[in-house]
DNA sequence: TTGATAATAGGAATGATTATTATTAGTATT
DNA sequence: AATACTAATAATAATCATTCCTATTATCAA
């Protein structure tokens, strides 16, 4: 399927794009979306979800697919890796550089053709950890 | 909550520990639970969910949270690398020695306590690479 | 202005998973 | 063996994130 990407930036498209820019919480569409309600009253969950996945078509976002059941999103479109609270779910960067020669070590050694891969660190949060430690 | 976990082998979950064992197929719950049907047609996909997790929880198997939408399971619960096919979604394991190290780079780094990490090689299987080349 | 195309809001539908509940099976004690 | 107690089960309902559908509206080109 050759998937025709529109890149007309409409009004949705550009608040959704300003909001997601103006975090760095990595914010799920649930939560984008209550955030663009403020600005649009009007705006679809739908609209949302889809405008994420045009952005991230067009390589301006990034789309997430961490840990977990809900899938986040990120202004950023460089890779790069991250942090997961396994308490709370809080999402923050790892900074730690992509390990490009990865894929490397699988060559010849698996039937599959790899693309890429994917990683990510589990841990816990401050918040989480302090109440974590109250709780002793 | 001190959770406790139930370690009864009931006939479920042999049958279900079992079937597991028989496949390296890494299987969702609902793949296991066709194949449990032809053993106990009366079980109930419930049960199938609950003793996966049990049976994870026990040590005993490996609940897998890879990309993509829904958890698959491994009889295997030696910690271990997978490679997933962007198409069709199955999975196979990645012959590629843990990376211990890993953490280390983190530490001061963040303001998160690190856990642990998920790595996971994302490409495409034999017969979607095949697939993929008679279109063109 | 008119048509063609793309984007939208709203809501319904889906799919995987989890929770609920009444019932049954298993175990230990007398 | 009868009892009481607990855990596990089947069946089904509920949940939650996400995707799909449809009628309507906006945008652009001729």
């Amino acid at each position: 399927m050759p998937e025709k990407i529109s890149r007309r930036m409409t009004l949705q498209r550009k608040t959704i794009l300003n909001i997601l820019r103006q975090t760095n919480s990595h914010p799920s569409a649930d939560e984008i979306y209550e955030s663009v309600r403020k600005q649009l009253p009007r705006i679809s969950l739908g609209t949302v979800y889809r405008n994420l996945e045009v952005l991230a078509n067009m390589g301006i976002i990034q789309k997430l697919e961490l840990g977990g059941t809900i899938k986040r999103f990120d202004w950023n479109p460089n890779k790069h890796y991250h942090i997961r609270c396994l308490c709370c779910g809080k999402v923050d960067n790892a900074p730690i550089a992509p390990l490009n020669k990865l894929e490397d070590e699988l060559y010849g050694a698996t039937v599959f053709s790899i693309i890429g891969h994917r990683l990510e660190f589990e841990g816990f949060c401050p918040d989480c950890t302090k109440r974590e430690a109250q709780k002793t």
